[in-house]
RNA sequence: GCGCCCGUAGCUCAGCUGGAUAGAGCAACGGACUUCUAAUCCGUAGGCCCGGGGUUCGAAUCCCUGCGGGCGCGCCA
């Protein structure tokens, strides 16, 4: 993968377990591999600090240590310059100029392939996102979400994992028929104005859109014909016709799921029970003052918690108990939920579940997504859903665009609060980071535009190498090689930490590197040579934008 | 009251599984378009990393504590 990078992370392996047997440690040192690529130059292109976490084990001064590993370091493909060990037991890296050129290679032989790697080992993950509950149309909220979830999938995709998206749709109780119930209100309202709309409804005004279509469809059959008869229809009617528009609004914001899950099929399949009855067979259950309660507090949870009421009712946990249990079932060997923040509270109980039906804590990734504070002009935008005033994530999207949306959205990690203003979205202005990042990438398709005009064909091939060896000397060049060459790296401990918000921070990097050449340097110019060898280096710069905008749900635009 | 998250430049935030001189964008100030797109670039300025203890070769990062802010604490979903 990472051409440099690899190599030497390689040769320290290699070195390090070498000294590990020397000093009767027969199986391999337990250590953490950094190879850090530091500020300072005088630190060398890359820097690791082994040999000071080595200090424990081995028993030795971190100096002496390192000096071991650099007297047993071997570079069989003789990419660095010099090794030195510095301050308190770094050891710095000066890699050969010409070695970064291999980056190019790497890049361009397989371009479209170039960042994907085999971090999962196949290993089949599911992605749960979204599922907000069908009430109501999606939020901007809801859209932070669907960007953080989308995104990681296609990250874990693009690392070796196997990965599908889901989306679970709470359609199963009371809420359903209280939604129907309130379609069935506005609808008499358009009869009968002074009918009073009851409290506990859902009185959005998208309610009243709905209404309004209803009655185009079926006209006055419905008219004073008592809510007990029409219910399950109105709440059928309803809850179908509110999920198809959240299934259009993610589709307009580039999301597809692999799969939709319903509650609903968990209870008329009957799991819910049987899954409580497998806990209670381990144990994990008991019932106290009339309600059924699962033990979560063996797994560290605060307190224990009901899965079925007094009343008979089995609670959400329950289902959420079951639907986990049938993730599982499905033979996922990782899931990963993305929630709303304000759930921080059912993590442990969610982990003390799993726990229970006897999977790893590991095996459940938990991403907590935090609010998005609606800005216009600076000034906060009154948000409220509970009077059904809310900013819908269509709106946004039709007002800023798809690829604002979702790069903002991204450019916070996601247990950060996000200030997200409408007004500095939509500027095309240099406030706008997601456009100095799509201008880098229309810059570069401007230029092999001109290229070719010119007369340059530009082709890659292995003998272009040694061509590009010779001319891109120029410190900015190897800096931008150098750069493409830890894209790899980025992606693995963005998929590893499950934080997309580092490819963004990544780009960013290497686009300004990028503009900051492009002002400084004319890649088209009399010498022919030299000219084609820039082009190479545009062409893996214009590609790894490409790819990273690619995973971003971004679009890469030709012409700005 | 208890639990979780957060506190870094004027503003918005990266950096947090301990590493070398703490970074970026915006805002401010001064410069660069006869050239491949100025939606760009170059330069200047900006800091008690909330306060206080501790852990060690080393702390923005880990632990304790105080202050300040957000969220959660249902037999709701």
């Amino acid at each position: 993968m990472a051409f440099v990078r690899d190599k030497i992370i390689e040769s320290l392996s290699l070195a390090i377990a070498s000294i590990g047997e020397s000093a009767n440690h027969p199986n391999q040192v337990p250590f953490s591999m950094e190879l850090s690529a530091p500020r300072a130059a005088q630190h060398g292109d890359y820097a690791t600090n082994v040999a000071m976490t080595l200090t424990r084990v081995l028993k030795r001064n971190p100096r002496q240590i390192a000096e071991q590993i650099v007297a047993r370091f071997e570079d069989p493909h003789g990419i660095i310059e010099k090794m030195e060990i510095a301050g308190p037991g770094f050891i710095n890296f000066f890699v050969k100029p010409r070695a970064w050129v291999g980056i190019l290679h790497e890049i361009l032989s397989d371009p479209l392939h170039y960042g994907r790697q085999n971090l999962g080992l196949g290993r089949r993950v599911q992605v749960e996102f979204v599922s907000a509950n069908p009430t109501g149309p999606l939020h901007i909220g809801h859209g932070r979400g669907a960007a953080t979830g989308d995104v990681l999938a296609s990250l874990l995709s693009a690392c070796g994992y196997r990965v599908d998206r889901e989306y679970y749709i709470n359609d199963a109780g009371n809420q359903m028929n209280t939604l129907g119930a309130s379609l069935y209100y506005r609808y008499q309202e358009l009869f009968d104005e002074s009918m009073e709309f009851p409290q506990g409804h859902y009185q959005g005004e998208y309610m009243k859109d709905l209404a309004r279509e209803f009655f185009e469809e079926f006209g006055e059959r419905y008219r004073k014909v008592p809510l007990e008869e029409v219910l399950p229809a109105f709440s059928r009617y309803t809850g179908e016709r509110i999920l198809k528009g959240i299934q259009e609004d993610l589709n307009d914001f580039g999301i597809r799921f692999d799969n939709w899950f319903s509650e609903q099929g968990l209870h008329d399949a009957g799991v819910i029970e049987k899954t409580l009855e497998e806990l209670r067979e381990k144990g994990y259950i008991y019932e106290h003052e009339g309600a059924t309660w699962f033990r979560s507090t063996d797994f560290g949870d605060e307190k224990d918690r009901v899965v079925i009421r007094a009343n008979g009712i089995s609670t959400y946990f329950a289902a959420d108990l079951a639907y986990h249990k049938n993730k599982f079932f499905r033979n996922y060997d990782l899931l990963v939920d993305i929630w709303g923040a304000d759930h921080h509270g059912y993590v442990d109980r969610m982990l003390a579940g799993i726990q229970a039906m006897g999977r790893k804590r590991e095996d459940l990734q938990i991403v907590l997504v935090q609010l998005v504070n609606l800005l216009r002009g600076g000034k906060p935008v009154a948000m409220s859903t509970r009077a059904g005033e809310f900013v819908t994530l269509r709106e946004v999207v039709n007002e800023v665009g798809k690829d604002a949306a979702r790069y903002i959205f991204l450019t916070r990690r996601s247990d950060s609060p996000l200030d997200f203003d409408l007004d500095l979205a939509k500027t095309q202005s240099n406030d706008n980071p997601v456009f100095y990042v799509q201008y880098a990438h229309a810059r570069l398709c401007r230029v092999f535009e001109v290229g070719q005009e010119r007369g340059f064909s530009f082709q890659w091939s292995p003998r272009q190498m040694e061509e590009c060896m010779q001319r891109l000397t120029l410190p900015q060049e190897r800096m931008l090689l150098k750069m493409l060459g830890e894209y790899p790296a980025t992606l693995a401990s963005s998929a590893r930490s499950l934080e997309p918000h580092q490819i963004p921070y990544y780009l960013h990097e290497l686009v300004s590197s990028f503009h900051s050449y492009y002002n400084q340097n004319r890649i088209l110019g009399d010498d022919t040579q030299l000219s084609k060898a820039r082009l190479c280096l545009a062409a893996a710069v214009k590609q790894v934008i490409a790819n990273a905008l690619g995973l971003l749900g971004v679009d890469a635009p030709h012409r700005m």
